[in-house]
DNA sequence: TGCTATAGACACCGAAAGGTAAGAAATGGA
DNA sequence: TCCATTTCTTACCTTTCGGTGTCTATAGCA
């Protein structure tokens, strides 16, 4: 892989998973900031997003169809929109085959990967938490 | 409900804010599991959910119309429906005074702050990368 | 009497998300 | 010759999201 020179920080930075958690507390108030902050994090936070980032973290490189098939219910609409959006935002690599029928691989970059690591402490959450928000639904609904 | 049988941990693993991250590594793979996870993570995701989560975090119990206040932007619409799926989902409780212009409050349950403390990774990795996204952005724009 | 304040409920309406389906482009194979 | 394959794009249409505006109940107050 050639391309994304991410300029402001080394790779070395990111490759521990746990490297978003050192230093930097969340000590900020700056509203502008935190509005960027707010719409980044929307726009990450989206289904198929955290989706093909687990499966691409998992499996390391796939091409367009078998993302397709692993992400299930995902229409090709929607895959191929969520996919450039993540190339947009350097999460994701796309590398295109000069071959007859087509054929584009697609790979997480070191920042696609950082995130993924992220996010992992709110999958887990949801894992460990997935019977008492459904308990807590049922209490509710019984009313 | 068909609770699927996930019963069996008890709330006094949840207060610690760290809680998620010990232990359970995401070692699972069963896809009925993984769907229902997806699922509560999608709705948990969402935007005014995430602000009031934060905001209630911070400021411990507020009453209906000062989170209006503070959450920039929400309609009460929105408001209104955003607080009922957090307290149907377990995350916050609702309080209502029986004086004679209502008065509502709203805090965080210990579910609540578990998953504000979850989130608070994606936030930091927000904060962190955002330049790095935002660069990207432009580069990819730039072509 | 009529006005204000609080926490909603409810209906209407435009905007946006997202699904379906068709087509395009190029080439090897039946 | 014609079809299949792969990665998209585009058009069309339905569903959902979310904003606005109206309505309620009740007590205090002018």
């Amino acid at each position: 892989m050639e391309n994304q020179g991410q300029r402001g920080f080394s790779k070395a930075e990111i490759p521990d998973p746990k490297a978003w958690l050192d230093g930097t507390p969340p000590a900020e108030s700056d509203p502008r900031v935190e509005r960027l902050v707010n719409e980044l994090i929307g726009r990450v936070a989206d289904k198929w997003t955290m989706l093909i980032l687990e499966l691409l973290e998992e499996k390391g490189t796939l091409r367009f169809t078998e993302i397709g098939r692993q992400v299930e219910g995902i229409s090709q609409k929607m895959l191929t929109q969520t996919l450039r959006q993540m190339e947009r935002d350097g999460l994701a690599t796309r590398t295109v085959h000069p071959v007859v029928p087509p054929r584009v691989d697609y790979a997480l970059t070191p920042l696609g990967n950082s995130l993924s690591a992220a996010f992992c402490g709110v999958w887990i959450w949801a894992e460990r938490h997935l019977a008492a928000v459904e308990e807590a639904r049922a209490r509710f609904d019984a009313l």
